[in-house]
RNA sequence: GCCCCCGUAGCUCAGCUGGCAGAGCAGGCGACUUUUAAUCGCGAGGUCGAAGGUUCGAGUCCUUCCGGGGGUACCA
């Protein structure tokens, strides 16, 4: 099917092709500049369904649509088109008696643009339609669209070639569509509260703020290595160190790593940065930040996700990273305090427990094995340990504790949000820390930052930070239950000539 | 990475135990002035993902490769 990139000249483009000179032929331009619109289909149909009982023609009034030909009906002497534009589908009517050059509609194809001009009616059966007087060209289509009942089925054509599916699947339009109504209803909720939206650099020295593979790149005007960001959070805190109370960022975050339902290599986090406020007040204006959102796209808290019906209307469930585990797990994290008894303990339960694995990653082992398949309803999990943490402040009182949540929603990870630690020289102990991980085999960690440390010693008021993978929050609003469901362009292998 | 499944007409899909490659939609021609997955008639359309192998004979069996999906491992 995808033998080739793109397919030879065939009897059904030549045949097309054709009636592109036909048309020009008959002094009409198959692609003029400009289009005449007057309403959208949406807009007509309501004048129709407007109309008083019995009336079955909106009298003297003329109306311009414009869209493109999904089906088409003829009858001999009346033919009838549905056209789809950006608000829904619309039938127009054309009769040999009403209509001017109806004999030249045979230049039309499933899959042009036309424009036609007429009159609201209703037809007998009662569907609002327009009444054509004339038709335009707007842009012929050399190619069929995809089949007009089943749609485009096949995944990976759905994929390469976005166009096809969203002009045949409406479901695909209404993911999309969903997404960007979500993102925007972000920007409103966090503008709204007094955040301001920062850009922070794409191409970066080296990768920080978590730890994952970065992509590489050559920056040739100075002729030196660049990383694409693999995280927003530590340029973001500069800005807070800089007086920026709060700050917020939506953007491309890129890691070079494995791709499964829930990952994909680039992909759009959130991250929000607030003074004052520590990871409590975060984990509040996470669950209204959500719940809103779903409100105000969907009209709804509920949702269904592979067959879980859940509910993001705050509050959501609190329990701690010990609590969970003991409730899921009747593991108690204080009776293993190190690496060693802890790794002893989950080999004993026959979890995988690799020797480079420090006692932190055991613990989110153990978490992700027996907690985090278990969080349908939304859940904060509060109170991780400090090893996995390496940039969250400690728990008063508990110095194995730091103070931050991730928050889950049908068994998956959607947020992640610390109080920040602000002291500089616990934070170089804490990335000198990850440095020893790393020594005793554990290549995925935090890398010092330098550049960071020598703002964060410039003083960072008491900041609670907040990341939220905008992908995973999409599958969750769409029920999608793969992240390449709700990426326009997801990667794909190239096709070889 | 590894395991499983899939790839047949532009699209959606059949094709049984190896024996003449099919249907619907779209497209072409014809009929039909209120249909809506319109209907009816006639024709047309194929590198069966690619290459090799087994066989008298391969869409079908075997091997390798390409592409996709699902699962699994690591990262959000």
């Amino acid at each position: 099917m995808f033998a080739r990139k793109v397919p030879p000249m065939d009897e059904l483009m030549a045949q097309r092709v054709a009636k592109v000179e036909a048309l020009r032929e008959a002094g009409v331009d198959p692609y003029p500049t400009r289009a005449a619109r007057t309403h959208t289909s949406a807009e007509v149909i309501a004048m129709v369904e407007a109309l008083p009982e019995g009336a079955t023609e909106a009298e003297g009034i003329v109306v311009d649509v414009a869209g493109r030909i999904v089906a088409r009906r003829d009858m001999g002497k009346a033919t009838f088109i549905d056209i789809l534009d950006g608000h829904g589908r619309l039938q127009v009517l054309l009769r040999q008696n009403t209509l001017e050059n109806y004999d030249t509609l045979k230049n039309t194809d499933l899959g042009d643009f036309v424009g036609f001009r007429g009159t609201p009616i209703r037809t007998r059966t009662g569907q609002p339609t327009v009444q054509a007087a004339t038709w335009t060209m707007l842009a012929k289509a050399l190619h069929a669209p995809p089949e007009k009942y089943h749609g485009l089925a096949d995944s990976e054509q759905r994929q390469r070639r976005r166009y096809l599916d969203l002009m045949a699947n409406e479901e695909t339009r209404r993911v999309f569509t969903v997404r960007s109504r979500v993102i925007a209803s972000i920007r409103r909720f966090l503008d709204a509260r007094g955040f301001l939206e920062v850009e922070t650099p794409i191409l970066q020295e080296s990768e920080s703020g978590a730890a994952a593979r970065p992509f590489l790149t050559h920056f040739n005007a100075i002729d030196e290595q660049r990383v694409l960001r693999i995280s927003l959070e530590l340029h973001l805190k500069r800005l807070v160190i800089g007086g920026f109370e709060r700050v917020y960022e939506i953007g491309r975050n890129f890691r070079n790593e494995g791709m499964s339902f829930k990952h994909n290599p680039e992909f759009t986090m959130m991250e929000t940065y607030e003074a004052y406020a520590d990871y409590l007040k975060v984990a509040e204006m996470a669950e209204q930040m959500v719940s809103n959102a779903a409100l105000e796209v969907l009209g709804t808290t509920k949702i269904t996700f592979r067959d879980h019906e859940i509910d993001l209307a705050p509050p959501w469930r609190r329990i701690t990273f010990n609590d969970a585990l003991m409730e899921y797990a009747e593991l108690d994290l204080t009776a293993f305090p190190n690496a060693e008894s802890l790794r002893a303990e989950l080999r004993r339960r026959g979890v995988d427990a690799p020797v480079t694995a420090g006692y932190g990653k055991l613990c989110d082992e153990a978490m992700s094995h027996y907690v985090e398949p278990n969080l349908i309803q939304p859940t904060f999990l509060l109170d991780y340990p400090v090893e996995l943490s390496p940039l969250a402040k400690r728990k008063p009182g508990n110095p194995r504790m730091v103070e931050r949540f991730e928050c889950f929603v049908a068994g998956f990870e959607c947020g992640n949000a610390y109080t920040e630690l602000n002291d500089p020289i616990e934070q170089r102990q804490r990335f000198e820390a990850q440095l020893d991980l790393k020594a005793a085999g554990d290549d995925e960690v935090e890398l010092v930052d330098d550049d960071f440390l020598f703002a964060l010693e410039h003083g960072m008021p008491p900041t609670g930070g907040f990341g939220m993978g905008i992908d995973r929050l999409v599958m969750l609003l769409t029920g999608q239950s793969s992240i390449r469901e709700v990426i326009l362009f997801p990667p794909m292998k190239s096709l070889k000539e």
